[in-house]
DNA sequence: CCCGATACCTTGCGTGGCATAATATGCCTC
DNA sequence: GAGGCATATTATGCCACGCAAGGTATCGGG
């Protein structure tokens, strides 16, 4: 029913954001985000583990993220990551990046005549 | 004036896309490509030479551009590249995956609360 | 008590941007 | 005609990152 899983490239070129908006709703552990985004947008997004705990490392050690464990009165114990005040400010530029990114792009595919 | 380049992984995301959509307006040699890019929006786009040419070489593997040397009445001889049938297919095919993913980015933005 | 879901972590490969640089030629100026 | 600048192609190698694949461990339900 879904259609085709995205490149690679284009996948990489904005697993930061997509991350960084996510925790910026709320915290989540490394599990809740990868079931959060197969939820969203038709499964076109998810990640697979091996791509997100790495990616999760990458934005803690930027300092963008930081883990805390919790151990639920029930389950397994998560770590829980939520955004730094740094972090909120990448979300911001990743963002505008982003709109600036798509938009040339796509003033390209015009001026080319796929508009 | 301009403001900062895109990451590499916003540009790798689109490197095909871009090409194919120049080469699909009309044939250009290698430089001119470069030239070309950085005219359009703002030279956000302006591909190092080291990106460019392997770049040609890879989408000229693939099938997708077809290089034909060329002779100006003065100056040096240049390498045009234009689209195959295939090549046409592939960007046709490059724009759709753009659209839908530019979609699924923003819709998860959306819902981020990042709209 | 076993099995599937939950939850985290690691290794290794392939791809591709880009820094760097080598090379070669035509044009302009003096 | 020599030097310098713009044009134009080609080659080498580094590094980051997605992702396939595999590993560990715990919990709840049948």
């Amino acid at each position: 029913m879904s259609s085709k899983a995205f490149s690679s490239e284009l996948v990489r070129s904005s697993t930061d954001l997509v991350i960084l908006a996510l925790l910026g709703e709320r915290p989540m552990y490394g599990y809740e985000v990868l079931v959060s985004l197969a939820d969203r947008g038709n499964g076109e997004f998810a990640f697979k583990q091996g791509t997100l705990y790495p990616l999760l490392y990458r934005l803690e050690r930027e300092g963008w993220i930081r883990a805390k464990w919790e151990q639920p009165p029930t389950g397994k114990r998560r770590k829980v990551y939520s955004l730094t005040a740094a972090g909120r400010k990448a979300h911001k530029a990743r963002i505008d990046e982003w709109r600036r990114f798509t938009a040339a792009v796509d003033s390209i595919l015009e001026e080319c005549g796929d508009g």
